[in-house]
DNA sequence: GCCTAACCGGAGAGGGTCGTCCACTTGAGC
DNA sequence: GCTCAAGTGGACGACCCTCTCCGGTTAGGC
């Protein structure tokens, strides 16, 4: 496609992709170019030629997490006990965005999401409609439970997250009690409302 | 205390309340006085003279309705069903959150909180104690749950109200999931990790 | 070694927020 | 009605962010 950058320009993006993740990880997304610019000792013109948009360092730098979270969602499809796989996945996800706050941040719905998450939900939907399916086949899920719910409980640990950064496992414990509230069970009450629908989760996680 | 205001003095300040209620009710805290003597017609000067600080507008704004929020608290505490009082106290306070993206964010820790929202979880605190102890008692609520674990859920549930701000019925549908996990149920796996303690509750909500 | 296209850095324009300051206006006591 | 303290408003300085532009530098083909 374009043609290989002069090596002390390929040199130049390195030291500004690896400054970048480290900054993002620390900061959030909305570390600003000037700042990644000072972070990685190069000036703000080098970065905004290599990345002119916000996304497209975004690209570059979560493109191969988001990736592994989508083949993690796959590799969930096919484990046969279908709520754990479900409350696996969710939990492995929540873990990576605990070390990282610029995936979290990407994940759940911030203004700078973007494409990129947005192509990951598309890919992982139907693996966890699929999972909801069957773990309320099982018996394990709640039958008035559906994947708008699901939806729901990143959104809910990643406030709990976002709030106490340097505690992931409060987040995980957020966790536990929200896939607790969609377990089945005897006798509970019906959940009040109705689950968004495949647009609403757009709307919800998307910004 | 103070001499009384001028009475066009006074007629300004009542001005500047007003738009700063609407306005923040709409977008939240984060309404810079610029934008607020724009809407009351005033000049920036006026209102920062009136409120030299965030707190103090803010203190002014709320502090009836944080006031009748700790009220309901303490109704909630009179009621015999304890679990009941419980969802319906933290429902209800969702249901004004709802209404006002204002108090949602006062009362789930933006850094904009500040003094009035401490001293209101100052005095709820011991209440909340209260019911999910009764309600414990009460075969309700599972006995591994603590008051951090409540803590843990208008946070949840705002997270939600903040991500759909236009679907209350959908954060309230949350608050059921969360509390639904909170509640007592058969073999349940144990919740994992150790909920917050005053101080850890007090740092989450607190910013 | 020379040449030039690619690349570099950072100054600076444009736009936003916060909070201050002071020349002007106005209410209210006499 | 006069006086003057209280009150007003918006211009302004200080700061931050985004993005562009261009004079100077450098890699690498010849």
């Amino acid at each position: 496609m374009t043609a290989p950058l002069r090596r002390d320009a390929e040199r130049n993006r390195q030291r500004i992709l690896e400054s970048a993740r480290r900054l993002v990880a620390e900061t959030g997304l909305a570390a600003s170019h000037d700042d990644i610019a000072r972070a990685a000792g190069v000036g703000v013109g080098t970065v905004y030629r290599r990345f002119p948009r916000k996304a497209d360092l975004l690209d570059a730098l979560f493109g191969a997490q988001v990736a592994e979270v989508a083949a993690l969602a796959e590799a969930a499809r096919t484990e046969p006990d279908a709520w754990a796989a479900l409350t696996g996945f969710l939990g492995e996800v929540l873990r990576r965005q605990a070390a990282d706050r610029g995936l979290r941040e990407l994940l759940t719905g911030s203004p700078h999401a973007g494409e990129l998450a947005r192509s990951a939900r598309e890919r992982i939907a139907p693996t966890v409609a699929d999972l909801v399916r069957r773990a309320q086949e099982e018996g394990r899920m709640r039958p008035d439970a559906e994947v708008g719910d699901v939806a729901l409980v990143p959104l809910m640990a990643g406030a709990v997250l976002a709030a106490a950064p340097g505690d992931p496992d409060l987040a995980q414990r957020a966790l536990a009690t929200a896939l607790a509230g969609l377990a089945a069970g005897e006798d509970r009450d019906p959940l009040p409302g109705s689950a968004p629908d495949a647009a609403g989760i757009e709307r919800l996680l998307g910004g």
